[in-house]
DNA sequence: CTGATTGTATGATTTAAATCATGGTAAGCT
DNA sequence: AGCTTACCATGATTTAAATCATACAATCAG
């Protein structure tokens, strides 16, 4: 990748956006550009923090396997965005494991290189901390829909969620939500063909459209208040 | 509270300790303490978010009402601790509530003064990502517990993480503990007996001790691989 | 074109946990 | 002291969802 590919691609970036063209171009010397196909995986749960990493193209989900071994999809990441972060931050294993989806290039800037870099711009700092801020945020009321709801209303809420983040074509398998929502594939499949003959979505092999968002909506309220 | 005052307690919170006293001092003008009764709420989920708060003592938990009134316990927080933060950077309502859980006095800053006085000093940015990628893991390994863990393991997640964070003394209900873990009371009270008769907790009304952390581990980590 | 794989669908059965219900016990109050 | 209010405990019943099982259609590789 050419160095104006680079500058091009942290320009798009959410947290780097904002920089100009020199500081682009200082950054990018540290940025080294990796691709990856399809499952393969970018670190794994354990590895030592050493990279930050801002997605170019492609997309990459992030995971955490159970004991069971079963795997819950944390996040998915698309162009422009970062991953790998809080490990980097923190200087302790990543907390979980980063999978292409899709053929996927990466720029990965060293985690001294980077820290460096920030340590006298606080607009970066000021952007990092927006966007965490808005992962702790999703995070956290994630955990209040998964605790104690319904498999109908989690995935209600995972649906919006998605639907906030992507709009109203979700290119997601049942098995892809189900990890998503803490739930079996089965469950999956047997709830949002509910959803589906209730006119609220519609959906074929691997794509799901949400079609009606305020029911969804509801549906995430959970049942109505008596 | 004296100015003094003031600055002692920045000075024991975990993103301030590192200024110095004329730093301390600054910030101090804008710090307004206030005091909360036990079960008092310093803010409501909704509210805007005009505060930034650090515990000087006392104690605070923050939680979430889901649709059904039942609330989910997101974190406890302590002196020298912040919250609120999530919603003063975004600028977006308060994701949750926070009340008060013992008596307890807060410094509030307010938003604009804040984010100004941050503007110009990464250090305090940098500790701040630290302390928001700290509670991003948590949050994430929560929700890969909570999502699809027998309720065992849950529990026994969170009384780890609860002594991580606070020893092995915890000074909860068992009701406290269940909304945590997204459960109801009763099976939080089941499964702690459990617990209890083989040894690995000790408990009193409102008080649990942890004996046996190893064990705790090992149940959290799930039923042994096949 | 054919066989293998992957995603969706649906039924039957089992199981964990919620719900409903009742009782005891320690602490807090007047 | 006695009354009331939390907190803990345990049983019985119901229910949601996991698990086990089978099947069929679309997509892909050779």
């Amino acid at each position: 990748m050419q160095s104006a590919a680079k500058v091009e691609t942290l320009k798009q970036s959410l947290i780097f956006s904002a920089m100009n063209e020199g500081e682009l171009t200082e950054l990018s010397r540290f940025a080294n550009e990796r691709k990856f196909n399809p499952d393969e995986f970018v670190f794994w749960e354990g590895d030592d923090p050493d990279w930050f990493y801002i997605i170019a193209e492609g997309k990459i989900k992030v995971l955490k396997h159970s004991s069971s071994g079963r795997e819950f999809i944390i996040a998915f990441f698309g162009p422009g965005e970062m991953f790998g972060e809080v490990a980097v931050f923190e200087n302790k294993p990543y907390p979980a494991s980063a999978q292409a989806v899709a053929e996927t290039k990466v720029l990965g800037i060293k985690r001294k290189d980077f820290l460096a870099f920030l340590a006298n711009r606080p607009e970066i700092t000021l952007r990092i901390i927006y966007v965490l801020g808005g992962r702790l945020r999703d995070a956290q009321s994630r955990l209040r829909d998964i605790a104690g709801e319904r498999v109908e209303q989690r995935l209600a809420g995972i649906l919006l969620m998605l639907h906030s983040k992507l709009g109203p074509n979700l290119p997601f398998t049942r098995q892809e939500i189900a990890e998503m929502a803490g739930t079996t594939t089965e469950t999956a499949i047997r709830t949002m063909s509910r959803l589906k003959t209730r006119g609220i979505i519609r959906s074929v092999r691997g794509k799901t459209v949400i079609l009606d968002e305020n029911k969804l909506r509801l549906l995430s309220e959970g049942p109505p208040q008596i």
